[in-house]
DNA sequence: GTTTACATACATCCAAGTATGTATAAACGG
DNA sequence: CCGTTTATACATACTTGGATGTATGTAAAC
């Protein structure tokens, strides 16, 4: 019809994500068409392509935003800079907390438990997805490193002799 | 061109599985046509649904192609019928040793290996394929209570008292 | 002669991409 | 403050290509 104020568009845009959380995770993300997505949103292609440019950029969106408050989440509460007190106290405590945190946000929030299915069983990384699945394991490799370094920390200030490295130890964790 | 002896049948029938691994691994699942893999094999789409009705089928035949041969080692391993003797010795045992054959059947057969990413990585569960995928879970259904009866059945001849159920036990072990 | 194991040809459909139309919100100039 | 302009937020229409399914042809095995 006609142009939205701003906000609306950020709602079109939020149905859209909507919608192709839905049916992603209902029949498979290859097999659900733009149109469908649209349809379910109560618009057009026409409105999808204006907000991204393909199917993978949208993919991309539905990810991030379950996934960026997530990861900020995590590492906000992980390490608020490694600061002389908190570095001595409870990295490691506070590395599990954080952890249950986003653990239990998984489990409890249905959106980003539908997103994370969408992900893990309704998905073919490939191609141009593959910047996702990057990402995906760029932030693993920051979580996995950030805990191995805890660990060692923990392990000096306590005179603690580790009974495997630490970086197995990380691994393992994870 | 023209028709083929039995073998001649079976071996390109092979080819297109063949292929469809590899188009499968490299491409994902959804993004291969019928063509594409054809074309690998050396052959033409006309060859491909004679052999298989549609893309699922071989897809299933594809995934049976090494998980049958890996169930029937296992099963053929754990326990080729729980006689007296069997059952008393090394029910455990023997579960271990098969568990173990099949995880290094998985990580040192390439084929084996490859089937397993294509199934985890690059593909859609959703209608058609869920047969593989509820077939596979009621492999895995029949093995945890394989092991559970096989636990609890130990449990009982060394008079242990077990710590957690063995329905848990087993589900932990999977 | 009949069936098998394909190859070839044909018809259909759907999804993607793109181009274009358009009503209105927002920016701007007076 | 108001008229004009411009950019925005879509909707609609068109084109294209590729994938599926099916029907038919065919040469050799049996």
């Amino acid at each position: 019809m006609a142009r939205r104020t701003k906000e609306d568009a950020l709602t079109t845009r939020n149905n859209l994500l909507d919608a192709a959380e839905y049916l992603f995770l209902s029949q498979g993300v290859s097999r659900t068409s733009l149109q469908d997505i649209a349809r379910r949103a109560g618009a057009t292609r026409g409105a999808v392509y204006w907000h991204f440019t393909d199917k993978a950029d949208l993919f991309n969106a539905m990810i991030e935003r379950v996934t960026l408050p997530l990861e900020a989440a995590f590492f906000d509460d992980a390490d608020p800079l490694p600061n002389l007190s908190s570095i001595n106290v409870d990295a490691l405590v506070k590395i599990r907390r954080a952890t249950v945190e986003a653990l239990s946000r998984i489990v409890n929030d249905a959106q980003t438990r539908r997103v994370f299915e969408v992900a893990t069983q309704k998905v073919e990384y490939v191609d141009e997805l593959r910047t996702v699945r990057q990402r995906h394991l760029a932030i693993r490799q920051s979580f996995v490193s950030r805990f191995e370094q805890s660990i060692e920390s923990a392990a000096q200030r306590d005179g603690v002799l580790l009974p495997m490295p630490a970086a197995l130890a990380a691994r393992g964790f994870h």
